[in-house]
DNA sequence: TGCTTATATGCGCTTGTAAACATATAATAC
DNA sequence: GTATTATATGTTTACAAGCGCATATAAGCA
């Protein structure tokens, strides 16, 4: 029934949420999702970070699992962004907006922002056109 | 020459340090070597975890790679300790005290502490005798 | 010198991870 | 209905990680 070690139920373990975020392409997309504060779309993260589609969709896949984000679907476009229930991931924010400051963090979150200009009353309108499928 | 993406010289780019965070034996080892304030003996390590020798020397391989711990050798004793001059890992500390609460991080540091007041004048005297090897 | 002890590491094995390609799913537009 | 588009995922391949066992290294002591 509870496969938790401990008393408190915990979301992820301790070491489940390190190792989510020991991989380069997710830091990336968390350094997105903490500098946007509002969800965002799965295409624009793959027009910030300029990789293919799949790429992306994997890896966010994997941090759902350690529940450090959560999707929120509009129709065919998916919404994501990070779970603040997570209090094992949440008191690491700070330590992250420390740590996230050079490259590629600040030209990913430099994209991102141009990205978000193109939105029409809050959604995302572009889609994955202008963009590779493959680097 | 310079291998550094950014400007600023890094120890260990972020990634690196999350990976080394993210495995259960070395975020008990980083718990152990922030709870002690100290730098702590192999075999003190080895007592508190009570983890095989050599699971542990290989992990502590791993998180001197990271430049998250250093070595210090007193003959055939080796001392390790967190170093202060990562400044990624550093970042993380309040969150990783916070995060590292429930089991097996609490009754980790019990024994370790048990396996401190066995030192004398500051070092340790006991080694791997009362040990198993294996599990 | 030889014995013991603390620590590190080579090897084989199993398991896990990430990339790339293709394709599936599902919603919208026509 | 069909076509298009956004997202997810099955599969293969390559590589890395962690464990257990045994052994190497190297320092201290008889």
């Amino acid at each position: 029934m509870n496969t938790d070690t401990g008393p408190t139920t915990r979301i992820t373990a301790p070491a489940q949420v390190f190792g989510a975020l020991g991989d380069e392409t997710r830091l990336r997309i968390v350094n997105l999702l903490l500098h946007a504060g509002t969800r965002v779309c799965v295409c624009e993260i793959v027009g910030a970070l300029e990789l293919p589609q799949y790429r992306i969709s994997r890896q966010l896949a994997i941090l759902k699992r350690a529940d450090i984000v959560s999707a929120k679907k509009k129709g065919t476009w998916a919404y994501y962004g990070l779970n603040p229930e997570n209090t094992l991931f949440e008191a690491l924010v700070p330590g992250l907006r420390q740590i996230l400051t050079g490259e590629p963090f600040t030209s990913d979150r430099a994209r991102l922002d141009r990205r978000l200009d193109l939105r029409e009353s809050g959604r995302c309108v572009v889609g994955l056109v202008e963009t590779f499928q493959t680097e």
